[in-house]
DNA sequence: AAGGTAACCGGAGAATACTCCGCTTATCAA
DNA sequence: TTGATAAGCGGAGTATTCTCCGGTTACCTT
């Protein structure tokens, strides 16, 4: 089932966020319906989290069938996904080509740093799409934007430390921004933004070593 | 819906693992159930894993009634965690009185490190129950076990390093074995245990310094 | 412009998750 | 023992997810 409904979503849903390749162009028809099925989600997000609105709902407001919804976006995650899409621009172009010390310019330990202050900053302003994007098909969210933001990572740490598993920890970096975490230590355990960053700011401190010393 | 099923299974699931107060005792009839439940689906899950079993098979087989799965377990998740007891324990068993350096008597870095080691294994062991855990009823994770083992953590950080947030680097060094993060580290990516565990300590020996020179 | 083909659409239907409540049973006090 | 009472039980019922395929439509070729 991981696999499963990640290469669906991969086959479904042409020319999104990481794809660099051509695809078959997508017919105007299902690209209008796609249009149609976003723009009826995103009006019912503004109500109550996508968690709670059954794609049934969606298909309906949209105007067109339950099977274009599942055809076009895969499950509630892909929507999610979809609905993420204009952040999701907006991030990966700062940390590629904006100004430093989220884009490049900046020593590689601060460009981690920003990025992950970054992301938690996105998180928190997104919160319920990208727990619904996370948890439906939890085993596929390390595909698509999370590879990008991956390889972003461990390319900074590879810069950084060119002894370390820099793809490893580029894991180890982004798995304390997991939704379902960042929600349990805001909401239960009363964490706030500034709490967390100077967290992270801990965690690349330890792993990189922004101190003078390290090499 | 986080809390409301958090909560729910907290009150449906008497006297499990991390519970130590007393709580109204469990009728013999509903103790008779709860392990007719649990000795059925740990047979189903020798065929395939818990994920892809509806809970109405695991009733059938049981021979009570959906209600009664339901009622005792909360969700697939909550059957999983039960499935998940005897290791449970055993883990918390070595880590909190079991020899060095999982148990008492290690310097606090080394015991994290075996906690984490220890913690892998066990996920590579029984990755299917802990990702059934996970995934159904993500946001219900941090409680339960989990609390155990990030008061355990935190304690020991505490120990080591009395300046840091003890806290939140528990949880920043637990997020990293997500079951899920592992299924795609060890299947889609091809990294082995043993790279995991090195990746492991050089968290670490970053924000705990095993190296001498650290306070 | 017309025809062929591949992609797409819709919604009925099957599978699964989860709830609800009238009936039954265990437990305990008298 | 025997009621009283709270806890538990079962499974029909509702909601949601997801699939499947006959009919339709866009797009390209000629």
């Amino acid at each position: 089932m991981a696999r499963a409904s990640g290469s669906k979503r991969e086959r479904e849903e042409p020319a999104r966020l990481p794809v660099v390749g051509a695809e078959p162009p997508e017919r105007a028809d299902a690209a209008r319906n796609r249009q149609k099925i976003v723009a009826a989600a995103r009006s019912l997000t503004e109500k109550r989290s996508l968690e709670k609105i059954s794609l049934d709902e969606v298909a309906e407001a949209a105007g067109v069938g339950v099977g274009t919804v599942y055809r076009r976006f895969g499950d509630r995650s892909g929507l999610a996904y979809a609905l993420l899409d204009d952040s999701e621009r907006a991030l990966q172009s700062a940390f590629l080509q904006g100004p430093p010390p989220l884009g490049p310019g900046a020593p590689p330990s601060a460009r981690v740093r920003a990025f992950l202050h970054a992301y938690l900053d996105r998180l928190l302003r997104e919160t319920d799409l990208l727990l619904a994007a996370e948890t439906s098909a939890p085993t596929g969210r390390y595909t698509g934007a999370y590879a990008a933001h991956r390889a972003h990572l461990a390319a900074l740490v590879a810069e950084a430390r060119p002894d370390a598993d820099a793809a490893y920890l580029a894991d180890a970096l982004l798995a304390p921004l997991a939704a379902p975490l960042i929600v349990h230590q805001t909401v239960d355990l009363g964490m706030d933004a500034a709490r967390l960053k100077a967290g992270l700011d801990a965690l690349v401190e330890g792993l990189l070593g922004t101190a003078a010393g390290r090499p």
